[in-house]
DNA sequence: CGATTTCACGAAAACGTTTTCGATTTGTAT
DNA sequence: ATACAAATCGAAAACGTTTTCGTGAAATCG
């Protein structure tokens, strides 16, 4: 019933520990003969290497943590897949927490990853990551880590983002290009770096193309799992303010399908009315009536390139090798759908 | 750099690493002074025990595994989320796997997370399992094990499950009593047990109402990643062979969402020409339009209630006691939306 | 045949903690 | 003072593995 050892094994083989160890890795100082032998009963005897041993003397225990916002989130649990995939590639275990956009759990979760010692940390940061101490524990400790979509770019590590200002012009140009003249935008939250990029991306393609930027255009959401309410309860305030607005750019996917619905609901025709584009390309958007233009953000492949640099630092460092951080720039894509495919196209 | 140890605590204050310990961990045979000195000392130097010993000594890692068979969708990331909740409550970090929905992947996981020596380990089964003596290496093992939604009857462990058959003769009965009377259903494939049952639930609850059941109405679906597909290409077939059936119970949200928007495109007016139910509640349903009618499936509640039984079982076994088998039932609910919502009402 | 190299193997330390058990000191009662 | 109990502490083993280094035997060479 106790898991077998190697102790056990070299006592059966009348060997050393030692020998039956090195012949299981094929050490060349083991003769053929000894290591059938021993590969032979540690396979009939079900052989298992006691992992915590080899954590304590390796000192590395081949798991890595993950931190993010929010689990229940197709973009996140893309980025789960994806790095999950990558990473058992490599033989690698993923541990996954949440900070439900809090920065004093997030604090706390990579408190709990160091604290178990993870061979190193892949984390989107919270919406509510104030300042960045708790990451430089992170580097303090020696642990690789790399950020990936909501990141901050002072911290000294690798990277992978989207381009969220080109894409946001993209999207706005595409309104623009199908006949927009008067676009409003829902922004998400002051505080990250992704939402302010959107809105500058918005922000200079009208300029870019002769249309004055007019603030009250513009419609704050948290993005919260309240993401649809307010992108109905935005769509609402729009149509009161500005009855004229025949376009607009969202920044979520989720808040622009609360904005779809409450169109349906007051008779407003997207995209004929109102043209609208979101942001992510959730599964959902593709399901939606009618189905939602919108950037695709490659979550998976974040993911996995996020594992691919992590496994490159644990590797440099093992190494000794200097380390080398790298920021790589995963490429986004207007999708375009029926809400802003207008039945009369109008050239520009 | 390198991180403090207990031998290096011991050294600065010159008392032995077996009172640092103790004084640690609030032994009696400490006196308070001492216990202040090192915890002051421990504190000041960030002292953080290194889990790879802790867990060699105490031959347990606080940590689980989870192998589903999908983590981008919203029924297993609710659970996700639900058990990664209640796992942090009692100091456990989870890792996840997948399955795939493959029977192989799954025994590989297995294995995985049983050379990781995990303390415990929460699955759900994948739609190609087809024995189960995988699991029973897991008993074997001595690992706790907990099945979730879709479990195996035979094997011995705790089960958190819902009574699919109840919840679709639920569903099924709504649409009855809302007057309809030519039934259709789009199943879920042959094997996995709940697809089963939430047929026989249908058929039950079209029999115990007096109406005849129909095989040719029941149509089936994998209910893989193309179910959206798989619900429009249903309907479709469904429309050209029936084109009285006035509504349909779905295996999948998802199917029923695709369901939903081929009858849209055909001008079938949803519910009034036909209505619909779907099964588990993803959160797409509530943003359809129609808004989808459909059974609650408590996601984050069964991940809640199997780490506690799995939280339990890993107590017993720790006291030595002897290990309790449960099986818990959550219910469901059935949620009415505008699928199955007439405007005229017709009385039974 | 002696010297040297190659081949196989094992002893032992180390990773850092927990815990048992014995030793020493201090306090208390006779 | 003596005896005994209580309070503090530490030595050492153990968890199971990896890896360095040394040793003896066999093989090779001149």
């Amino acid at each position: 019933m106790k898991p077998v050892t190697l102790k056990e094994i070299a006592e059966i083989l009348g060997i050393s520990i030692t020998t039956v160890s090195k012949a299981l890795k094929d050490y060349p100082d083991v003769s053929k003969k000894t290591k059938r032998l021993v590969k032979e009963t540690a396979a009939t005897l079900n052989y298992k290497p006691n992992a915590f041993a080899v954590n304590l003397r390796t000192s590395e225990s081949k798991t890595i943590g993950i931190i993010i916002p929010e689990v229940v989130h197709h973009f996140f649990s893309s980025v789960i897949k994806g790095i999950i995939a990558q990473a058992e590639k490599k033989g690698y275990l993923v541990i996954i927490l949440q900070s439900n956009e809090s920065f004093e759990l997030e604090k706390k979760q990579i408190d709990l990853l160091l604290s178990k010692r993870v061979d190193g940390i892949l984390m989107s940061l919270a919406n509510g990551t104030v300042n960045f101490n708790h990451l430089n524990d992170i580097i303090e400790a020696d642990t690789p880590l790399v950020l990936f979509d909501k990141i901050a770019k002072v911290v000294k590590c690798s990277k992978v983002i989207i381009d969220d200002r080109k894409a946001a012009y993209t999207a706005t140009k595409h309104l623009i290009d199908i006949g927009c003249k008067k676009i409003a935008h829902f922004r998400g939250p002051l505080l990250p770096q992704n939402s302010i990029d959107r809105f500058l991306g918005y922000k200079q393609a009208l300029t870019d193309h002769n249309i004055p930027y007019n603030p009250s255009l513009v419609y704050i959401c948290n993005c919260s799992d309240k993401s649809f309410e307010e992108g109905k309860e935005s769509a609402r305030k729009l149509l009161k303010d500005h009855n004229d607005v025949d376009g607009i750019f969202i920044n979520t996917d989720l808040v622009a399908i609360g904005a779809l619905t409450e169109f349906n609901k007051q008779g407003i025709i997207v995209p004929d009315d109102i043209a609208v584009v979101g942001f992510s390309n959730w599964f959902m958007s593709s399901v939606i009536s009618p189905t939602l233009s919108t950037i695709d953000q490659p979550g998976y492949d974040m993911g996995k390139t996020s594992f691919k640099l992590l496994y490159k630092e644990i590797k440099q460092r093992k190494k000794k090798e200097p380390v080398t951080f790298k920021t790589v720039e995963l490429p986004t894509e207007l999708v375009v759908r029926e809400s802003s495919t207008k039945s009369i196209t109008v050239e520009s």
